[in-house]
DNA sequence: CTGATATATATCAAACTGATATAAGACGTT
DNA sequence: AACGTCTTATATCAGTTTGATATATATCAG
């Protein structure tokens, strides 16, 4: 699945701004299995657009440059409902943090505890996100699924952290201690 | 991070050819939070090579072609400890199966179950890899860390979705029931 | 003895990121 | 009222990374 899916998905639900579905998939619904920068949405939707799969509304105000609004039209759900029929790509995670904590040896016991507690503060964030988005609208049964998987597993990685800490702190400080022997 | 510090963190553990470190970051222990190509790995061990931060010996086998077997040098740990001072970037989770599962709307009953039961086979086969490779070695804390994460995360969204598999199937059988009236 | 799979290095077009440029309104603050 | 910063909005681009492919040898199953 490519950028230009991604778009059509959002444009199937709701027509948009490059910069809106930008904010889509940074702070909304989509924000935590999604990403897509500008460099790809924009020439995304300018190439639809002239493979007519979308449409454009250009919304002027006075002043400020024109908003253009992008509705995807009967081709554009036509090439959606194509791109859906092939199997999803396996999930990909991507963790610089896990990394980290498999090389813990390497930093000290400060710079240790500071990463977790980002870390351990970035997934409560997290939680609350998909917590909040969830009671907000619970009427679409594939929303309710998606949010409860997000619940499920971002709430599995807070308890974990949660738990670990102390032990993990004290292994730290029990390690620069025998580096001091 | 980079592939650079990636590269320099695995052979901080053990020296390995380019082909062995794609094995790990494919199969092995990084497999499920790291990810990197042939095409990016090779450029960087050559990269680095004439930094001076790694070390080759090219092992000889007979017939075959050289195999090269890098090694991390005391300035390439100073490189990795350097690298390792600054805070790892947030984790990123990206799922065209989620993307899917929230417009499921737009696919039939059959898809959707084929889907579904193809990623629950491949979230059981991965939390099996999990297990499988933490009770081989728990020496490193570290390593015992990760896994543990490993285990609560994988485990969570394997649940999830065991525990809703009926319910998302019952309410696709009725979606198609009412599109019928 | 044929096809599939594994070891091993390497390259490259295409896709994508992350940063930056531009421009105008809003909003706070000193 | 001037200043900085934030938000809205579009756009570009160097640099990174992916995913696929090429090359060559060995091994193993049927």
């Amino acid at each position: 699945m490519n950028i230009r899916t991604l778009c059509l998905g959002i444009l199937s639900v709701t027509e948009a701004t490059g910069y809106e579905i930008k904010k889509m998939v940074e702070q909304g619904m989509f924000s935590h299995f999604i990403d897509a920068s500008y460099g790809s949405i924009y020439p995304a939707l300018t190439q639809m657009l002239s493979e007519e799969l979308l449409s454009v509304r250009a919304e002027g105000q006075p002043g400020k440059p024109d908003k253009k609004v992008y509705a995807i039209t009967s081709r554009g759900r036509q090439a959606l409902a194509e791109a859906l029929h092939v199997s999803p790509r396996p999930d990909k995670f991507k963790s610089e943090f896990l990394f980290q904590m498999l090389l813990m040896d390497l930093l000290s016991g400060e710079q240790l505890a500071q990463i977790y507690d980002a870390r351990l503060s970035d997934l409560t964030a997290e939680l609350a996100r998909i917590e909040a988005c969830g009671s907000a609208d619970a009427t679409d049964f594939g929303h309710r699924f998606v949010n409860g998987y997000g619940r499920a597993v971002v709430g599995a990685a807070v308890r974990y952290l949660q738990e670990r800490r102390q032990e993990l702190l004290n292994e730290a400080a029990a390690r620069t201690a025998d580096a001091a022997e």
